[in-house]
DNA sequence: CACTCATTTCAGAAAGTTGTGAAGTTAAGA
DNA sequence: TCTTAACTTCACAACTTTCTGAAATGAGTG
């Protein structure tokens, strides 16, 4: 232990991107991504590269790879590039929870779309029919509210 | 084709069950689970056993039991068994999608306490810590305006 | 109390997922 | 144009998850 204090303070970094990872994987997201989202969180620094995320984690390249493609595919992470630079930055969309959660309107749209060939194909009169209707109402509820609850968010935000 | 209608509708059926696992299980649960669920959503009579399950989805017992244990205990599902019988009736339980949405309070919950442990580690007062704060805070929002949100969900229903 | 049938458990096979190393691609700078 | 460094792609290996078959358990019935 030469230097103690340092040490323990990056080390208590670096649980915490463990831990919130593990978390983040329970919840339903893929292990490396979960890592990649959760060492952008911990950075003082606000981004960080491709190979300065590889170091953390202690992956390859390539796994960092995937998993950014994959975070900026679905739009919780953003690539930035200075001009005249030849390192991607990647850093986390201010808004991007919010809107990932909102968008997971779509997912229940999905749900009820397919419910409602599900109704066709059973007969809206039969009793399948009916627990397929309520069901996809409800759906349709959470698909439509969603967005409403994170507009509300963002008013609360903004009034402080 | 000898029995062309009843076969086209059976087919019909045994289509919208894959069709609709298949989309829950995008939406995050496992396939099989999502199969015996979406077999339950299908039938007529209203519940299945583990035998039926099985013909149906054309699995082993096996699965059928692994499934339905996991869907029992994540709340989706109940075992029900009429004195003097021999056979276990699963069915879907009236209220259950409400609640299994209404429970994912809890997982915001827990990542919103892994972000506290976080902000501890990094300092509150530090580029870092502020971000885990607002993300914290918003974790914080839908733990909490979910369940209400299933409660006006019930409201709407009960009057409507 | 033995028999039968539904269900569960468990070891292992099969399938699917994830991460690595190495080769390939792109773009900046000399 | 050549070199260099960052990043990506891809085939493969390691690991995990999922499902099956077989044996065990449990509950009703003669």
């Amino acid at each position: 232990m030469t230097t103690p204090e340092p040490q323990s303070s990056e080390e208590a970094a670096r649980r915490f991107v463990e831990d919130f990872a593990l978390v983040f994987t329970n919840a339903g997201m893929q292990r490396m991504p979960a890592r990649v989202f959760s060492a952008l969180l911990a950075t003082q620094k606000g981004s960080l590269t491709a190979t300065e995320i590889a170091e953390a984690l202690q992956v390859s390249p390539a796994a960092v790879s995937g998993a950014v493609r994959y975070l900026v595919q679905i739009g919780l992470l953003t690539k930035a590039r200075e001009p005249g630079e030849r390192v991607d930055h990647y850093l986390i969309l201010d808004d991007a929870w919010y809107e990932s959660v909102g968008r997971k309107d779509s997912t229940y749209q999905l749900l009820a779309e397919s419910i409602d060939r599900g109704i066709i194909a059973l007969g809206a009169q039969t009793p399948a029919g009916k627990r397929l209707e309520e069901t996809r109402d409800f759906f349709l509820f959470l698909a439509k509210q969603l967005p409403l609850l994170i507009e509300q968010w963002r008013r609360e935000r903004a009034q402080g």
